[in-house]
DNA sequence: ATTAATTTTCAGAAAAGATTGAAAGTTCAG
DNA sequence: CTGAACTTTCAATCTTTTCTGAAAATTAAT
């Protein structure tokens, strides 16, 4: 198999990926398409290598770059407009954890409070079930949010201490 | 707020995040329906409830029992099936991670490998770029993997003691 | 200020995904 | 066996999401 064929199929198989877990494929594939390129890539080169419009090319990036996971690149003397992806994948990986958690998981574990004023009487045991689901979600989804700050803390750490020692 | 709206509204907002992640939004309202539901429901409550036609029912029943997450009840004596979910969150969520695992990610890392004997010059950086994205990525995937597998093992509540501490 | 290069937007078109409903299949009591 | 009760299947249809492409906006060079 040759570098292009390769690059191919991975593009393909992230976008796979991506699109089972409630992420626009052509994001994806933009995504695996950059992580690939050892260069900084146009709009014109991602729309020609993907197959794909202007404004898809546009807004998707735009939506990689709202992710924290690619960012544009100018290059002096050139009126276009270059992107790259973060290559470290560890990064990538605590950027969509953080972004998903704070878009999706949390607006929704805040409107679930609001649930759990049912009005009841104390021993009916429907409401008392009811709300007993909803606290076991939350205290759930707390400890999960806990373990994922955690993580992202650490990366930080990681970060910082190693760009110390770049500079040390 | 009474005990019928505050469930309609849960079941809404499970649907909502199921869909955001890629999860069919019926088959997460069906869940929501039977998680909180203290009796176990047949397809004929589950169509009324959610208004949705047998069919879609009966599939996404199915799908639900695939996942581990609800099972099948017979009562003696009557003739038609029950569904009751697990109730277990914590159990829930590993059986939920642990199956997107098998049928999404580790498909898709068995293809990776095969990229990996791209044919090229051992001083094509290119190529050798590319290698090293996928290792990265496997490396990762590996790693994510074995914390899956070891939390699945752990019982829930030493796991809720545990990572509190870990992360406070 | 004009023009050419480039990016952004968004209404309509296309594609993907979900749902229906009726027919076929199954099960079981009598 | 038969038929009523119930479940399963799947082609056709509907809904939602994604994509296109051309027009509008922006940017920068002359």
């Amino acid at each position: 198999m040759n570098l292009a064929e390769a690059k191919q199929q991975f593009i393909q198989n992230w976008g796979v990926l991506g699109s089972q877990w409630g992420i626009n494929r052509t994001m994806a594939q933009i995504h695996a398409l950059l992580l690939v390129s050892s260069e900084p890539l146009s709009a014109d080169e991602i729309m020609n290598q993907l197959k794909i419009s202007r404004g898809n090319a546009n807004m998707n990036v735009r939506d990689l770059m709202d992710w924290g996971i690619v960012e544009k690149i100018l290059k002096p003397g050139e009126r276009k407009e270059f992107f790259v992806a973060e290559k470290d994948i560890w990064t990538v990986a605590m950027r969509i954890v953080k972004e998903r958690k704070r878009r999706e998981v949390e607006p929704i574990l805040n409107a679930l409070n609001q649930l759990k004023e049912v009005d009841a009487e104390k021993n009916d045991r429907e409401a008392q079930e009811f709300v007993s689901v909803i606290n076991d979600i939350q205290k759930f989804a707390n400890q999960a949010s806990k373990g994922v700050d955690g993580l992202v803390k650490m990366d930080e750490h990681w970060f910082a201490g190693t760009l110390l020692k770049l500079f040390k």
